[in-house]
DNA sequence: AGCGGTATCAGCCATTTGGCTGATATCTGA
DNA sequence: TCAGATATCAGCCAAATGGCTGATACCGCT
């Protein structure tokens, strides 16, 4: 039996060749396209598709981490596959937590998305090769936690902001602010905002 | 008669994409795809195709500026439409002045895609409505120019690296990397080492 | 020969940042 | 109800940063 498969990604084009490469052979049928995670789950919990095909970053609205927990949440759950272009670890991991059945960088050859696909119906993690040993490491030393409130003041870092104005626009006094970044600091083990900024960029935690 | 088109994208599922779309019409034909922008020169000098679409990011190897640069070098130089999901001002100009013949987001519908492709190949100028403002903006204000050695030192801070340490890799004294970050800091507006590496991301000039 | 741009370096000084210790209040879950 | 996490604030101090002025040297261009 053909397995069914839902689209998830923002760009039109890349829509159409995903469905050129899925629908070349014919054990995979393209049911439907999303353009958005809102969209997504609601054409999930009509068509039903055993695969859904999701791009972690959907432009506006909610990223493909919240579309895949929306998504594992319905009944029956459909596999969520996450093909995106960069490979930043804590989204990564965050997609794996979030339930997805794995996580294929887009650069892969066609043959290898459809495999994937073929594995995530019959219930198998998927893994892009040169990811799997960057996820098993992550679950050895997993990446930091931070709080809400530090990531509101590592956004604010990344735009360049002093602590003054990082202050002002949360409604704290610098020492507070100090205090969050005290913390950032020492869980991203760096020792510099700028190196904090570069962490946090590089892990895909901003 | 049909307008002859090679595609220039590191991702097969994009090319794939871009061919659907492309074909889908009567007026297109794509006459070949690269991945690289190495690859790409070599074809289109072979091909000879009327318009080049090509992806700015390309992976490892050159960038789609330099291949631009390239393709327009050829006789008869074919028209290159650039064809990117970011839109870092930097690249955008850099892409014009590079002699593209216009710049396209990836999120836009295929058939302004298709339309892009008709007029780049009679010559017209190509923009995203969005990115036209942009560009005649940075026109009148152009982006500052930083020096090699400046871009260099940019690079190191947006890594998070310290004045010590940048003057240690350079070979040279704290007080030049200062001096280095003093002017950087007067051509991007800016007065502090954050805001630095957020004005340079921001703009694509690192 | 001289000018402008670039890269190098120096010293002074005010501000910002980061490390440290410690305190209070709230909330959550065991 | 008590421990732990979180968010808030304070003070002290050393180091890093950024603004300033000015100097030397090299290079390319006129």
């Amino acid at each position: 039996m053909t397995t069914t498969v839902l689209l998830v990604d923002d760009h039109p084009v890349v829509r159409s060749g995903l469905r050129a490469v899925i629908e070349a052979g014919d054990a995979l049928q393209v049911v439907g396209e999303a353009a958005t995670g809102e969209e997504a789950i609601t054409l999930a919990g009509h068509l039903r598709p055993d695969v859904v095909l999701c791009d972690l970053r959907l432009g506006s609205g909610i990223d493909g981490i919240r579309t895949t927990v929306a998504l594992r949440a319905l009944d029956p759950a459909p596999a969520v596959l996450i093909l995106t272009t960069f490979d930043r670890d804590a989204e990564v991991l965050g997609a794996i937590e979030a339930g997805a059945a794995g996580y294929l960088l887009k650069d892969v050859d066609p043959e290898v998305i459809v495999q994937g696909i073929r594995r995530a119906a019959t219930g198998d993690m998927v893994l892009a090769p040169d990811l799997a040993t960057r996820v098993l490491k992550g679950m050895r030393s997993p990446l930091p936690k931070l709080t809400d409130r530090e990531i509101e003041v590592l956004r604010h870092l990344a735009r360049g902001a002093t602590n003054k104005e990082i202050a002002r626009t949360l409604f704290v006094t610098e020492a507070t602010v100090k205090s969050h970044l005290a913390h950032i600091f020492t869980k991203l083990d760096v020792d510099s905002r700028s190196r904090a900024i570069h962490v946090a960029q590089e892990t895909g935690l901003i």
